[in-house]
DNA sequence: CGACACATGTAACACGTTACATGATTTG
DNA sequence: CAAATCATGTAACGTGTTACATGTGTCG
């Protein structure tokens, strides 16, 4: 769904040729997600098939253009207008791991959960040593990636959450409300923004 | 990836057949990602095709049966022993839309960050019901449904911390740190965890 | 000249969805 | 009996990936 009215987008700047599109596809989003080039084209195709876009010709140097028409205008301005709703997201990968690693028997849940959390942490530091090296006056490349930061903190977040939530089942509720270590209580688990120094 | 890798799980506690895949698939996750039982089928067809899974002929009731080969258990405990990795998840499309509406001019970012807002509020509410409404016993069902919620809150974080930025770009570095309102300072835009009561 | 970036496409495949066909069994 | 649920599959299509084929332009 989102390269369709990514290009649709873009379209609508500028008309455009397929290998332009990716370039400023990526250059929009800070490569964090480098666009296929092969479906590019067949998105542009399927585009053109459906009167979302049309061809037009080749300029000068023989590159195949692309034009929104007004169909395609239509389509663009109804995504702008509507929020990206949750139901149609893909599932999430690590969540369905954990429940089934949980439900599972023979798999040992907790150490599931601290190699994901080590990984995560990885991946953290990576997007803030990245957010550090680009420039800060470049908008959505910058929101882009503190749109992965945000998400893999919160990620950290729900793995101790899991582990805080394993140990108290593993006690299965026969210790009463007043307990030993802290922390382990319903939500708020850790400080949020915490990035660096988090490594454990 | 992550439905071939849920089915061998499901079929390395026990035999079964593709209807009762479905079942446990969704009682683990709490049928939040309801599983398409067409897929099911050719999923089960592609991994006896590959060898990590074998039809067993039928049951008694003419169901057919499948078991999990040794290949089929050997990757399975490599899936475990892997963290999943940020590198092969899907692409974020609202993270590419708000990148696209920013870097598209004509578009009015700040209405689709807001109608963005309330969409996101309004899933975290039903989400929030969800949970309460549901067996708290119920272990992996509780996790799955709290990583939602995670990540929906990370998103309403995200998207305010977009319009904060938005507004300071609009001055652009004009003004000295030393301003007008408060709040709309780099990261901590609104306090974590607050599900309820931030509705607008 | 040779390597590399530019530029356009196609083929094969994995994965996911919706919809259809078909039949058995269960239950109001 | 009629409707719902159980159970197995197929077809068509959208979307994404990797890999290949093919050519032009540029630059060291």
């Amino acid at each position: 769904m989102s390269i369709k009215y990514g290009l649709l987008a873009l379209l609508s700047d500028a008309d455009a040729y397929g290998y332009q599109l990716r370039s400023r596809f990526e250059s929009a989003t800070g490569s964090v997600w480098p666009l296929n080039i092969g479906q590019v084209y067949t998105t542009l195709a399927r585009l053109d098939r459906d009167g979302l876009i049309e061809g037009i010709g080749t300029d000068g140097d023989g590159r195949a253009m692309y034009r929104l028409t007004n169909a395609g205008r239509t389509e663009l301005s109804g995504w702008w207008d509507t929020p990206v709703a949750h139901a149609d997201r893909p599932r999430d990968e690590l969540a369905i791991k954990i429940a089934l690693a949980i439900t599972t028997p023979g798999v040992d849940a907790t150490a599931i959960l601290q190699t994901q959390r080590r990984e995560t942490i990885r991946h953290l530091q990576d997007l803030t040593r990245v957010k550090r090296q680009s420039d800060p006056d470049d908008l959505s490349w910058r929101l882009v990636a503190e749109s992965l930061i945000f998400a893999a903190e919160a990620e950290v977040r729900w793995l101790d959450h899991c582990e805080a939530s394993l140990v108290r089942h593993g006690r299965t509720r026969k210790t009463k409300p007043g307990n030993t270590s802290g922390a382990a209580d319903g939500d708020s688990v850790k400080d949020p923004q915490a990035t660096e120094g988090t490594t454990r």
